[in-house]
DNA sequence: CTGTTAGCGCGTTCAG
DNA sequence: CTGAACGCGCTAACAG
């Protein structure tokens, strides 16, 4: 692996020259331009960015941690974040903390260590110590999907509250009065945001609530799938499901199937966030859905915009809508 | 940002001390550790990668380049490949190709910049340049998912070849004659074999192979569409469809719904890649099923084995089967 | 337009 | 068991 040294050596020209033309930055003449870049070809040079970056104090690079890049509804932030990044010429790191905390502490260390010039993230819980450990470093962070209460930091999320209130208030607008809400776990935002705007939409219908009706576990399929066992075993059964992301939908379709109870006819099933369409063969839930991509770009913007140094006055919360698609399975 | 030195001096010690307790090398008193790591607690410092890999030219990093990450095949084995990697200590990068040699020749560039431990590469179309300029920089390399003709490199893939030979024997047994297959584009090896292993059965069932019951096109949902509609509107209207990947499927699922046919009833459609469960509502599709995680960690295994220097005689070829599994679009 | 000097923060080498 | 000196490959800050 050749160095600069080299290269200037074979060109006859100083190592800094050659650091001119690799970045063209000051002035060169074309003569020696030409002389250099040939000297590069010739030793197939490739600059160390390592070193360019301990002296510049810049890596060009983001870290991005999600929860579980196998939900559709992160590879797609993900992608967001990838094509806005390419974009300005940042890479980007990405990490899975499977909404694991000890993880999150562990890659939010690596990452430090790399030097990143800025992290997006999707915090386990709404924890309050990763985010200080990372502002106190130094390093510009934007929280993505999830509210972290008590904290002020940069925060690209969607409106959840307004869209499990929407998805309510449309089975209570059919008719439901039975209608149960399968959430993912307390202290994660988008999870308890979601029961808020369910609560919000019965008790503006002046429905009682039935605390019974209420179940918390995780943004999984099985959960998913243990709450509907559970849900459609109450006493007073529900008419209506919404379970609070689509990997809980799925599971709940598996259980749904299982006992052998149709949707929407024996019961209706509304989620959040919709599969991506390259996936879905029989588009069938409705659902709140959530502009994943353009949570990724724009929170991908926000960093950039820290990063470029534009000293805003604040910090930023940006709340994205979520749009009620009406399918079949709400009947 | 404290540096080592800082610490250093608030312990009382020298740099080098601070470093071999960080590294767990050398002999240390304990009584000079706790001071050293209560320095280190007190002022929130965090070692500085790219100094040290610098120094000891290794970044514990791989990159990891695939096509797509929005299509569950291969996030599922990015999925793979990071776990067998963060076990072992290293740290992954994420590059999208989109299937666009323009774009895998940046994102190659870029990694090597930052000096990657090792590369684990789904090749764009089956190109040779790319793979010999990384092996001429002297980084180890797995090749995924694809063959590269004509260069001896480490590979990991699946055997589409008999993945579509079973499938369309499958076929054959239920009785079908005239069965077309949509595969992705030409040179892309993962296409190419899967059109192999379809002629293959056909001329072992004796059935003449109509050239234009071969469609090639790209591995998305669109180019499934079209290719779907193209062979509905044969003169002699193929009974079974063959989608050469979970993309192409989708559209052609699409396609046949738009025109009211019936799968199975009207027409078989069998795929290839089965979509993750976590995502299938209704499992449906007969497929050649491809152990798309086990390829990850096997292949991160392999470059692992480069890495710690374990010379092997010669490069290997990991080769993993396909399963098909029968559900009701076959009929 | 080009070169010199001096580090960036760390780990290797060798000497206490 | 601990430390001093040096250099990894590159670029910021000055000179010329």
């Amino acid at each position: 692996m050749p160095t600069i040294h080299e290269v200037a050596k074979r060109a006859g020209v100083g190592s800094i020259t050659v650091s001119r033309v690799i970045n063209n930055s000051g002035y060169i003449s074309t003569e020696t331009r030409e002389r250099v870049e040939k000297a590069i070809a010739e030793l197939g040079y490739v600059p160390n960015t390592l070193a360019r970056s301990l002296r510049s104090r810049r890596t060009n690079t983001v870290g991005l941690m999600i929860t579980d890049i196998t939900n559709p509804f992160f590879t797609t932030l993900a992608r967001g974040v990838e094509d806005a990044a390419n974009e300005a010429g940042y890479t980007v790191i990405f990490c899975n903390t499977d909404e694991s905390a000890a993880k999150e502490e562990k890659y939010l260390n690596v990452l430090l260590q790399k030097q990143v010039d800025g992290l997006l993230l999707v915090p386990t819980q709404s924890r309050v110590n990763s985010i200080q450990q990372i502002q106190k470093h130094g390093t510009p962070v934007v929280v993505l999907d999830r509210r972290i209460p008590e904290v002020d930091v940069d925060t690209v999320r969607c409106d959840s509250v307004d869209g499990a209130y929407q998805l309510s208030k449309y089975l209570v607008s059919l008719g439901h009065q039975q209608i149960a809400i399968m959430s993912g776990a307390v202290g994660v935002s988008t999870a308890d945001d979601r029961v808020d705007g369910y609560r919000k939409a019965l008790e503006e219908a002046r429905i009682l609530i039935d605390e019974h009706y209420i179940f918390r576990g995780d943004f999984t399929p099985d959960s998913g799938y243990s709450m509907t066992i559970q849900a459609i075993n109450l006493p007073l059964r529900p008419t209506a499901l919404i379970a609070a992301n689509n990997f809980i939908t799925i599971g709940a379709m598996k259980a749904l199937q299982e006992v052998e109870m149709d949707v929407p006819d024996d019961i209706a099933l509304v989620g959040f966030d919709d599969l991506p369409p390259a996936m879905v063969t029989f588009p069938f839930f409705t659902v709140a859905s959530q502009p994943a991509y353009q949570m990724g770009t724009r929170a991908m913007q926000l960093l950039l915009e820290r990063l470029e140094g534009k000293e805003m006055d604040a910090f930023q919360e940006i709340i994205l809508p979520t749009h009620l698609i009406i399918r079949r399975s709400s009947g």
